[in-house]
DNA sequence: CCTTTAGATTGATGGACGTCGATAAGTCTG
DNA sequence: CAGACTTATCGACGTCCATCAATCTAAAGG
């Protein structure tokens, strides 16, 4: 394993090294689509904690937002999720 | 899923978190045994945080040791890994 | 014993991270 | 346009983390 896919993989990884990140992401994998507004309520946190943790995910590259009028809609990335999986049993 | 389950699992993605304990969890999962002296010449760190990173695995019960002589024996731990993997796609 | 060796622990330090209030930027509605 | 609304960004603060030098513990060999 080269230093450069562990820098990678371990960007993966560090992204879900969160528990408030790991529910967001459990709410939007589960959902075909979430907004932000919707993840305020479940995961008691402010509003710029839910973007800074939509943030990290985004640029993990295990979700991505869809800007729409005024929300942003968020949905998982099913081919990065089994990568990261697959990592783990080869 | 519950914030109980999210801190769990969080912690055992946080170990995999850091580009140097994926390699070296990547070279104990490749090899049966592996003891820490082997570990310090690959991974390019002192042996204080070779012992620091070893530890962090452990705790998070990705790999397990046993202290054989002077050396610390290390393998790494199928089920936990499977665990993780299964989280990723259930 | 004494020395050497493997590994864990401690202490210190610089940097990264999670959190929130305040603010900015873009969007809908009246 | 004015005001309400959604999200992103900035600034600050406290905490956690990765790293290494120094030290300690335990074990093997002479």
């Amino acid at each position: 394993m080269s230093r450069s896919d562990a820098l990678d993989m371990a960007e993966v990884f560090a992204a879900l090294g969160d528990p408030v990140r790991l529910q967001m992401l459990s709410i939007i994998a589960a959902s075909h689509e979430v907004c932000s507004c919707n993840l305020e309520g479940p995961l008691a946190k402010s509003q710029p904690t839910i973007s800074h943790h939509t943030r990290v995910l985004a640029e993990a590259g295990l979700i991505v937002g869809e800007k729409r009028g005024r929300w942003t809609w968020w949905r998982s990335v099913p081919e990065r999720l089994d990568m990261a999986s697959r990592f783990l049993e080869p």
